[in-house]
This record gives C-alpha cells, sequence and structure tokens, in this order.
DNA sequence: CCCAAAAGTCATCGGTCGATGACTTTGTAC
DNA sequence: GTACAAAGTCATCGACCGATGACTTTTGGG
C-alpha cells in the first residue's frame, strides 16, 4: 500500500542526509561536491538546494543528528568504559566507520563543524564526566577525559597508529581504569559495558 | 653585495611556505587555494607550480619541514611535562597559532597529510614515550598518551571547550602527573620545563 | 481521463579552482 | 651597454563548484 510510491520526498531526504554524513565524514566539509552526495543519493543535485537551501544547510542538518547518548545511563563509575567503548567499538559505519565527533574533525575549518564540536563535548560528554570529581577543577578534568578519549579516536581511525588500531576493549581496560582514576581521584572501572547485547532469555520481566 | 637582490628564488620559495603552512594549517588542503596562498607570500600563483610542481607539492614540502624536536632531550621523568608544554604553550604562529600535529588533522583526509601524521607521531612521540614503560605493551602506553596531547592540543585550539582553553601549566601540572604516573606505572613530573627562557644574567655556569 | 501539485531532472550561469605557456621585468656577466 | 638567463607576471584553459530556474515525469484526487 505504501510501498508502490516511487517518489518520497521524506525518504529522499534521508537518502540524501545519510550520503551526506558519509562524505562529510569521509572527505571533509569542502572537498565533500553536492553533486557526489546528490549521485550517491541516486537523485540530482539539484534536490539538495531545493531540501536544503544550501551545500551548508545540508551539512548542518546532516550534523544535527543526534548521535545516540545511552552510553550516558549507567552506573557513575562505568561511566568512562560506557562513553570510550561506545566511541571505539560501536558500529559507527553510518558515519563512514568514525564516531561523528572524530569525523568532524575533518570539517574543523568550518565554523559550523566547530561550534557543532563544542556543543556536543561539552553538553553531553564533559557534562556528564564532571559528576564523576568533586574538585573544584572538575570540569578540567572531565574535559581532559573528553579529550583522551577524542584523541584515542583520532589515532585509532584517522591516523591509524598500529597499537590503538590493534587494541581490543580488554587490551584498553586497565588502561582505562588506571586513568580515569587517576583523573576523577576515585575508583573508576575499567570494563567495557555489555548492556545492549542482552541475553535472549533473560527469564524475568523487564 | 648580496642584499640589494629583490628578486631571490630561495628566499620567495621560503615565503610561499610560510605562507602555504599558514593556509593550510587554518583552512585545511582543499579549502586553502594556491592563489590565496601565492597572495599571502606577495607573488603570482604561477611561481607555486614553478617551484613546487603542482599544489600537492607544495603540500608535502611545506608539511616536511620538521618540527623542532628539542622536548625529546632531557630526564625521562619529565618527558610527558616536556611534550605537553612543548605542544600547548610553544610559539606555533608560524602555524596559524595550533601545532602543526593539531592543525594537521584539518587536511586529514588528504592521504599525504593522515601518512606525516602517522610517521610524526610513531617515529617521534610515541618512539620517546614507550621508553617510559617496562611492559609488555609499552607502546600502547605511549600511544595512548600521545592521543591524550593530542586530544588535549584539539580541544584547546580547535574546539575550544572552555576549562582547557583556559588552563595555565600550572593548572594542568597535577593531571598531567597523575595521568602519566599511571598510565606508565611510574613517577612522572607534571612540572613544565622552562628550559629555552632562561633568565637574563644567569651569572653562574650550569 | 484529466489536471494540478509534487518530485525529480536538465541546462546553464557565474565563479573559482589547479595548471600551463607566453610574456615582461630584473639582475648580472661580458 | 648589451645580451642572456633567471625571476616574476599575465592571459587563459578546461574542469568543477554551488546555485538557479525552467522543464519533465510521476502521483493522486475529482
Amino acid at each position: 500500500m505504501a510501498e508502490p510510491r516511487r517518489r518520497n520526498r521524506s525518504a529522499t531526504r534521508q537518502r540524501l542526509l545519510e550520503a551526506a554524513r558519509h562524505r562529510f565524514a569521509k572527505e571533509g566539509y569542502e572537498a565533500a561536491s553536492v553533486r557526489d552526495i546528490a549521485g550517491d543519493a541516486g537523485v540530482d543535485a539539484a534536490l539538495v538546494f531545493r531540501y536544503f537551501g544550501s551545500k551548508k544547510g545540508l551539512f548542518e542538518e546532516a550534523a544535527a543528528a543526534r548521535t545516540p547518548t545511552t552510553p550516558l545511563d549507567g552506573p557513575p563509575e562505568e561511566l568512562p568504559a560506557r562513553l570510550l567503548h561506545s566511541l571505539l567499538f560501536e558500529d559507527w559505519s553510518a558515519y563512514a566507520g568514525e564516531h561523528p565527533l572524530v569525523a568532524m574533525l575533518r570539517s574543523s575549518a568550518h565554523d559550523e563543524a566547530r561550534d557543532h564540536l563544542r556543543e556536543e563535548l561539552c553538553g553531553t560528554y564533559v557534562r556528564a564526566l564532571e559528576r564523576l570529581s568533586d574538585a573544584p577543577d572538575a570540569a578540567l578534568r572531565a574535559e581532559l577525559f573528553s579529550a583522551w578519549m577524542l584523541g584515542i579516536g583520532v589515532l585509532r581511525s584517522v591516523v591509524g597508529t598500529p597499537a590503538i588500531s590493534a587494541a581490543t576493549p580488554q587490551d584498553l581496560a586497565p588502561h582505562l581504569a588506571a586513568v580515569a582514576s587517576a583523573l576523577f581521584d576515585r575508583p573508576v572501572l575499567g570494563t567495557p559495558p555489555p548492556p545492549p547485547e542482552a541475553t535472549d532469555h533473560p527469564g524475568s520481566p523487564g
């Protein structure tokens, strides 16, 4: 009933946004052309301007798609492990294989991208992490840990340094615990959380 | 004798390289145009192709200019502080105000830039840092610390998060010592080294 | 069936890009 | 002082960019 429609405004919009996320993440804002993005989506480039007004508008809407913030929930002593695990080992194939924050660095000459990066980092990561410390410089500690996570993501998926690229969650866990405990001056777990992949039959009414 | 020459090939080459470092650092490889770079250097854009063959050749030669590696020398327990201090508080005005490694992330969609980043990070930073640990995963520890430094640089000069942007060397010192000591499993100093800015009249040898 | 609106395409504009080669200016050796 | 080579400029090319508006195709209601 709803399937024989081949012309579908919202579906085409979504395909354009998806293609834009890929291209912007892989090539950066300047190098990604509207024609290429529209080609990936299988439509004409003129539709980009009809739907998003300009290339900039397309970028903003593509970047505005929030990254899931589920790793924020859970016990505080697991939060650093949760965040790092999400950044490194979640499936970010929709963003050319990199976490959006890492991919966005390629467009960091673009003001919109910088603002988006800062808002996402400060509003989400730092805000959650700074609760781990009671020290007066809790915000600095939270930013320092965010910097570490972002740096690990960069070295892993952008620069491709050998040890971090090959590291498994188990390899990182002890160092994560040590660094986070030192930075927040309290015990922090390093084991990555496996909550989404629950067992098939928990046996209880969850 | 050698000064009344106003047309000077090597001097013009250097001016072009300097302008290129600025533009590539600030705008990224794609967004920086040969015409703008040549304009900054005060010459015609055609000289870029005469001297460097192509825009890519200009980028490679501009990026190949080594960043000074003096912070590598000194006692090992000071090495992390030395590196971080150099990355954050040295005068990088020749690279648009950012450490070359941080600025190069803007061009990270370019293969040459990625290779250069990896070589510089692994060949210089990781190689020096991994001597701080005797553990079998010393390389991973060194990469993790390099990731932290790079991330701090990114948050400070690219993203501009408030706490790290406002932090002084003294603010960072205790956290640097804590994190480095935890990561390398040995005491590491957090105080930044002030060797280059010696007092005006030391008055005593050594 | 017909038609209007929506969805998508096409041709094209002005501008800029990297790159090339002919041309002009400058310094210098004879 | 003149000729020659180096240093630098200028005009221009083809390609691609973002963007626009007229055009064509599809969809769905009467």
